[in-house]
DNA sequence: TTTGTTTTTTACCAAATAGTCAATAATTGG
DNA sequence: CCAATTATTGACTATTTGGTAAAAAACAAA
């Protein structure tokens, strides 16, 4: 009955929540969507809202996309190889040629710089997050048992800053071999 | 022979710092330099060169006085403590009421918007940073000697990014302690 | 074809951005 | 006091920021 959108709505989320995972909140421009998604402003402002509401659709659908991905693939493997698969991941990341780390972890450094809203989807993905860390550990056995799913995800959370910051792939295998050493 | 400054640039280098360790370097306007220094922007302009100068001033006084201080302490403790002393800073500075996180995480999340001079006193500090963690390490005996110093400073920077992401002193405590029952 | 609805486009806006510049003020050496 | 030098101030600019509004365009139902 009405004028259809020339655009697929899920390709377009998909390019905003990479630019914004590549950019960071406060740095990417309205202009930077314009020119990732190819829509023009009032296109963007009509079918997401302002930029707050866009970063919100970026991180739910990271949640959606990333985190629960990465969940599935845990939940499917025996306790160590889920730890193993998660604490290798950043190292896969910087080799496949991406350097923007962890959109979760990317915005609780922006954190300060959030509305409400934003902070509450974040909070909710981390614990998204560590539960599936949580379910694994359960899943081993001995004294690796003990270790904390928070400490897993800082771990974790660290690498990819450092992914960020640089660090190349080997360092971070580095690590991501010593931690396994003594799970 | 010539007109004195009117300010202390100790302690306006200290209040720049103190603004983009809070804010980051983009979200950081000048505007925000110049309430939070009480100077006026010429003066700033001035004294600093232009806004990424005085990032480099930022960074380059928190590794002075920040990082190297956290090296000292550290160097004067036996192994085992230097790291419990690292672990559990980032608890304690949320408890005496900081969510900044540390600045050279935080301008690691950040790298991707600093130029080349900045990235560079960033990889230097956390060197610098990484060596403390190193020889620390080294004065370890046992399977503990065996860690990678690379691997605590990842946990150190996920528990600083955590801590700027709003998770409490508790939470990050238990981190630090079941890290430390496993070094 | 007309009508109603929604998208797209374009032009626009106020505020904030980093940065500049000339005038003025304050000091010391001569 | 005078001259030289530097610091401070405030006005100014060009650009970019997020956001809006009105008009034009594209469809579907009648």
């Amino acid at each position: 009955m009405a004028r259809p959108r020339k655009f697929d709505p899920e390709s377009v989320s998909q390019k905003v929540m990479d630019t914004f995972w590549a950019k960071g909140y406060d740095t990417t421009a309205i202009a930077d969507l314009i020119t990732s998604t190819g829509l023009q402003k009032g296109s963007l402002y009509n079918a997401f809202g302002d930029k707050s509401k866009m970063f919100q659709i970026a991180l739910l659908r990271y949640d959606r996309e990333m985190v629960s991905k990465m969940v599935e693939l845990m939940d499917q493997l025996g306790g160590r190889e889920a730890i193993t698969a998660l604490l290798e991941a950043p190292a896969q990341s910087v080799i496949a040629g991406n350097q923007r780390g962890c959109l979760l972890c990317n915005s609780m450094g922006e954190y300060a710089c959030l509305d409400d809203v934003a902070r509450g989807i974040v909070n909710r993905s981390r614990e998204h997050f560590e539960r599936a860390i949580r379910r694994a550990i359960a899943r081993m056995s001995g004294p690796a048992a003990t270790i904390q799913a928070n400490e897993v995800q800082a771990l974790y959370f660290g690498m990819q800053v450092m992914a960020r910051g640089g660090l190349d792939a080997e360092a971070l295998n580095g690590i991501a071999q010593s931690a396994l050493m003594r799970i």
